[in-house]
DNA sequence: CGATTTTGACCGGCGC
DNA sequence: GCGCCGGTCAAAATCG
């Protein structure tokens, strides 16, 4: 596997991938496919019918680029806390809102969720005010961890997809790595400070 | 049959 | 206090 992944990041804010698709979502499937132009079933973001089930299957978004990164949230620390069972108890009282980090980045795909080597259960789904899409809510399926994440496509642009990160994994990735989460665990170094 | 999605209800924060 | 809004829950439905 490309061990050595190099990503040249212009000005422009894209990241492109080299070698073997990086940004290639599952070792298996076609790479470069070419996006804007209908090759298969994608969203079908319609009115009324959303999202389907093309969650947990790898889609052929080679081509996403990056577009920019957006870093949000304060430094207040990353708190792996939480790592209870469920959301039975309550809030900690007394604590305070504890401003989660987020990170966020915009990527230029037709998927909607971006297969980032973890696994991801839904947990919600909104739709937001001047927004044309729905905005999802996923959950990792880790026992233990509690990162979350949601997607959000653009109203503008709908070859724009949002992902935004609440927390971090501690825990092994159970798939094939080499995706995105390499690349998103480099970012990490440099966004959460 | 188990895991995951769907979808409306529910809840807490915020602004008025 | 009320209504808006974003986020989450949870029961039922669905998928594999």
């Amino acid at each position: 596997m490309g061990s050595s992944h190099v990503y040249t990041n212009n000005f422009d804010g894209r990241v492109d991938q080299t070698s073997d698709g990086l940004l290639r979502l599952s070792s298996t499937t076609k790479t470069e496919d070419h996006i804007g132009s209908s090759s298969g079933e994608v969203l079908v973001h319609k009115d009324g019918h959303p999202y389907q089930q093309y969650y947990q299957q790898y889609y052929p978004s080679a081509n996403a680029s990056m577009n920019n990164i957006v870093v949000g949230g304060d430094q207040s620390s990353v708190d792996p806390h939480r790592a209870n069972n469920n959301y039975s108890e309550k809030k900690n009282k007394g604590e305070k809102k504890m401003k989660k980090p987020k990170y966020a980045f915009q990527t230029r795909s037709q998927v909607d969720v971006l297969d980032d080597g973890y696994r991801w259960r839904k947990y919600g789904q909104k739709a937001v005010k001047a927004n044309k899409f729905p905005r999802s809510y996923y959950r990792c399926t880790y026992q233990g961890c509690n990162v979350k994440k949601q997607v959000q496509r653009l109203n503008k642009d709908e070859g724009i997809v949002v992902t935004t990160y609440e927390g971090m994994h501690t825990h092994p990735i159970d798939k094939p790595s080499d995706n995105f989460e390499h690349i998103l665990s480099q970012m990490q170094i440099y966004t959460h400070i």
